[in-house]
DNA sequence: CTTCATTAGCTTTTT
DNA sequence: GCTAATGAAG
């Protein structure tokens, strides 16, 4: 028995409690940035429940990603107690794929065991019939290219050639690409992720009796983020609920961010032509942001044509100005921003209020090297590695084949690792015979013996695999997982690999194996199938939280949904936001205004948008205009800020008129270049070279970042000597450091050590990993 | 067949 | 500046 913790409508503005207490018929909630979307379902999906009678299992919500799916459970639990687990609270594709694997029958080529394809398995499949039908893999033909524009294709309900120019040279073969692909995918008994939404609106338009079935049960629909539906995603909400059925959707087309997706803002207007009279609730009010954000958030989404469905006010007051600074290049523009952070820490804010939002992945760089050298920490969101580590994709692959043994794309990836002799020649032999066969494991011993076609090499690893397919139903699946790859040697190969490699992966799979726990803990009925799901369906940026104290660094589109007290927002320049691909396309233009809006308002307290007159892009120096979304804002909303070292001003370019000083300044002050250049051999001693050139992704706790930045707390009262002995330094010595220059020793604390530079001051580092070299 | 080394190609956003 | 693919040598 759970007692209503709180009432449903407690705290909510009029048109959030029209919104919560619709009862029956189509609604759609058009709600702004910060306006209490996410409350308004929750304490929608909870008045359902304890207002109105409804059941908890007859209500379905749908979210785009696992960690919006999470978060509407927890604050519906809050409410309501545990009837809120009974909600069927899923994103698209974990919901279609839980409905395949029980309705499956209906395709008859598929069988419940399919796998799930993920990008990389795509691109090998394209790659694979590529190779068969003898066609070049660059260019325009470049396998990552044509799972795109198939993708597309889907997505946009469409033939992938309708989508292509005439004159590409992909536009003649993509179709027939396409369609050895789908086969190649059912032959594997295989997914892509939009075939998981397809092939359930497949299968709902081939069977109508369960199509029925699903519309009975699902009386209540709830959809988020409905702006980012695409074509297939909003067919397969009309199957799940008739025309006057009791679907609510809640969505705002300023914040659409994914049209290059296939979402598609028109499914906005379509809703209200095709549900029958659709009742509109729009929520205003924003409280999230003060005024002034939210000024200059309206005055640059104002740019977009169309009529202004809402404006966003506030009652938080008016706030600070929204700051600008405009810096020399990407480098200074990094240290404009871990100045600030450290102005702000003065001030009482914590670490994790602070977000830095990018446009691409690759401008987290600089900003990395700024925080590492002010010993910042940080976190960056969405680039979760764990999942993409190559042991983690290699075990993954065993479980995949042991689940379903037609997946010859995992096959490929596991059977020569660890080696044993399986080059492509066998590869493709097994291949045949498993065709043959029917599945890997179908492959007989005797006729596999007797043929002198198959590579005897490969018959323990079959045998294994058959074994473990039996096992599959009555060993508990987290047993499972380790009999796989302990039975098929990949992990003893893991733990033999050399020194710190084999650690710290034999590492990873013990995190791999205890995922598979946790998972069998929490599943209702654990699987394989549905571990094997679950590990294939987290996207990137469902991972990353936890309050640690650090400051996130994430692109505009993760940012999506979530809020910091402080924003900044980097590289506001033409041809990185809006973004250079997106130039000249009217469409483009707008989606990246939206994306820009969707970033500032994201600001709780303060917001600061920077940009520099030049940056190195893969190596090559270029300068850029400032981004018209500055202008668009207007000048006059912003307070101009200063760097510390200077900003540059406007209508100066960057790197042709400053050929001398100018550039060589810049040139210093960047760490990549000089590690590049003639004195790299300066800092090639082990411990500092291993600091700068190895990855520096830090959402792994283990990475060099995470271990000088903070960790170091914890070693607090360590032995003076020991660190002392360890990094070979004494209280006095002079010593030079790769980014900060030269120094003198200062003291030891802990397993830090704080060095006078001459020009920066003092600074405490890591003694174990600071790259620092003694000079006399 | 394996391993190592060099090279080409590429980076917008992701369930 | 990185990954993945290709090529040469063992």
């Amino acid at each position: 028995m759970n007692p209503i913790k709180k009432d449903p409508l407690d705290g909510l503005n009029p048109s959030q409690v029209e919104a919560v207490k619709h009862f029956t018929g189509p609604l759609l909630i058009l709600a702004g940035a910060g306006a209490g979307k996410t409350r308004v379902i929750t304490h929608r999906i909870a008045y359902l429940i304890e207002g109105l009678g409804v059941m908890p299992y007859e209500i379905l919500a749908l979210t785009f990603t696992n960690k919006a799916a999470g978060e509407m459970r927890d604050r519906a639990e809050r409410i309501i107690g545990d009837n809120a687990r009974k909600v069927t609270l899923a994103t698209f594709h974990s919901f279609c794929n839980h409905l395949l694997r029980r309705e499956i029958r209906s395709l008859k080529e598929y069988s419940e065991n399919f796998s799930i394809y993920d990008d990389a398995d795509a691109r090998r499949c394209v790659k694979e019939i590529l190779k068969e039908l003898d066609r070049p893999m660059t260019g325009s033909h470049a396998p990552a290219r044509i799972v795109d524009a198939i993708s597309r294709s889907k997505n946009f309900a469409t033939s992938p050639s309708a989508l292509l120019s005439s004159f590409d040279p992909l536009a003649e073969e993509i179709d027939e690409i396409f369609k050895r692909y789908e086969a190649r995918l059912v032959e594997n008994n295989a997914m892509d992720f939009d075939n998981l939404l397809g092939k359930t609106l497949e299968l709902l338009d081939g069977c109508a009796e369960t199509r029925d079935r699903y519309r009975r049960r699902y009386q209540f629909i709830l959809v988020d983020e409905y702006q980012d539906t695409n074509r297939v995603q909003y067919e397969l909400l009309r199957r799940l609920c008739p025309p006057d059925g009791n679907i609510t959707v809640v969505g705002d087309a300023d914040q659409s961010i994914y049209g290059w997706r296939g979402a598609d803002i028109g499914n906005m207007t379509s809703f209200e032509r095709d549900f029958n009279n659709v009742a509109v609730v729009s929520l205003e009010q924003n409280y999230r942001s003060k005024q002034n954000i939210l000024d200059a958030a309206n005055a640059l989404i104002a740019h977009n044509a169309g009529p202004r469905e809402k404006r966003l006010w506030s009652a938080l007051g008016p706030g600070d100005p929204v700051m600008f600074h405009l810096a020399w290049d990407d480098s200074s523009e990094a240290q404009f921003i871990v100045d600030e952070a450290g102005h702000l820490l003065d001030e009482g804010y914590r670490l994790e209020d602070i977000a830095v939002l990018f446009r691409t992945r690759a401008q987290s760089r600089p900003l990395e090297d700024a925080f590492i050298r002010a010993g910042l920490p940080y976190l960056i969101i969405g680039a979760t590695e764990f999942y993409k580590r190559k042991e983690i994709k290699d075990a993954i692959a065993y479980l995949r084949v042991v689940d379903n043994p037609r997946d010859m794309v995992a096959f490929a990836r596991i059977a020569n690792e660890p080696k044993r002799g399986l080059g492509p020649k066998s590869l493709e032999k097994i291949e045949s015979a498993a065709r043959e066969a029917g599945s890997l494991i179908g492959i007989s011993e005797d006729a596999a013996a007797a043929s002198k076609q198959f590579p005897a090499k490969a018959a323990p690893l079959i045998g294994a695999l058959r074994r473990l397919h039996g096992l599959r139903g009555s060993v508990p699946v987290p047993e499972l997982v380790r009999a796989v790859l302990e039975d098929t040697g990949y992990y003893s190969y893991v733990e033999r690999m050399d020194k710190q490699e084999g650690v710290s992966r034999a590492e990873n799979l013990e995190e791999f194996f205890k995922l598979a726990h946790e998972y069998a803990k929490e599943a209702s009925k654990p699987t394989l199938e549905g571990f094997l799901s679950k590990v294939s369906l987290v996207s990137d940026s469902d991972v990353a939280d936890g309050d640690e104290s650090r400051a996130r660094m994430l692109t505009l589109h993760s940012a999506k949904g979530l809020e910091f007290p402080v924003v900044f927002i980097v590289g506001l320049e033409e041809g990185m936001l809006p973004h250079g691909n997106a130039l000249g396309d009217a469409d483009g233009d707008r989606e990246e205004r939206r994306l820009c809006y969707v970033g500032a308002t994201r600001a709780k307290e303060l917001l600061y948008l920077s940009a520099c007159k030049g940056r190195m892009t893969r190596g090559v120096a270029c300068n850029n205009d400032i981004s018209r979304f500055i202008m668009e804002i207007g000048p006059d909303r912003f307070k101009m800020l200063e760097g510390a070292r200077g900003g540059a001003r406007p209508g100066e370019s960057f790197f042709d008129t400053a050929p001398g000083g100018g550039s060589d300044e810049a040139v210093e002050r960047s760490p990549a270049i000089r590690l590049g250049g003639a004195d790299a051999d300066d800092f090639s001693r082990e411990p500092v070279d291993d600091d700068y050139s190895t990855p520096r992704r830090a959402s792994s706790k283990k990475s060099a970042a995470s271990r000088r930045g903070f960790d170091s707390d914890r070693f607090d009262g360590v032995d003076e000597e020991i660190v002392r002995e360890k990094c070979g330094f004494r209280a006095g010595d002079k010593v030079e450091h790769k980014v900060f220059g030269t120094g003198r020793v200062v003291s030891f604390k802990g397993d830090e050590i704080c060095v006078a530079f001459e020009n920066i001051g003092i600074k405490r580092l890591s003694a174990r990993y600071a790259p620092l070299v003694k000079i006399d």
